[in-house]
DNA sequence: TTTATGGCTGTCA
DNA sequence: ATGACAGCCATAA
């Protein structure tokens, strides 16, 4: 009964395209809720892996894999994006600019290879 | 009921 | 520019 339906969330990760991304913030605040950014990872992080959801197109505000308490998951998530075309760089993090996603209506900006 | 944590974000030093 | 701290809000004990 909180205002803030994890199907909410799950339909808007669903919604984002694929080799595209999103922060949790973005998410929220596409919900109508800027400060619940940490909601939507609780969402993602109760849901299972049952889920058609993807939740590895989901990434933090640094365009990071977001440290989540289980591990190994990390990877996981790495190489599910890499699966989809994202590419890491040294670091670890991802081009947002590149590869995070606008609901707007126009998702390409040039992440082309 | 309150206290503590948690897949985050943003500001201050 | 990075590093550290506090804030927001919901779920769990």
């Amino acid at each position: 009964m909180n205002v803030l339906n994890h199907q909410q969330i799950y339909r808007v990760v669903a919604d984002i395209p694929k080799g595209r991304v999103a922060t949790y913030g973005q998410i929220a605040s596409r919900l109508g809720y800027p400060r619940h950014a940490r909601q939507v990872g609780y969402a993602l992080a109760a849901l299972t892996d049952e889920q058609a959801v993807p939740w590895h197109r989901v990434v933090n505000a640094r365009g990071e894999i977001s440290t989540r308490s289980q591990p190994g998951y990390a990877e996981l998530q790495k190489l599910l994006l890499e699966d989809e075309g994202v590419i890491f760089d040294e670091h670890d993090c991802i081009s947002l600019q590149a590869y995070q996603w606008q609901p707007d209506g126009e998702q390409k900006i040039g992440a082309r290879m």
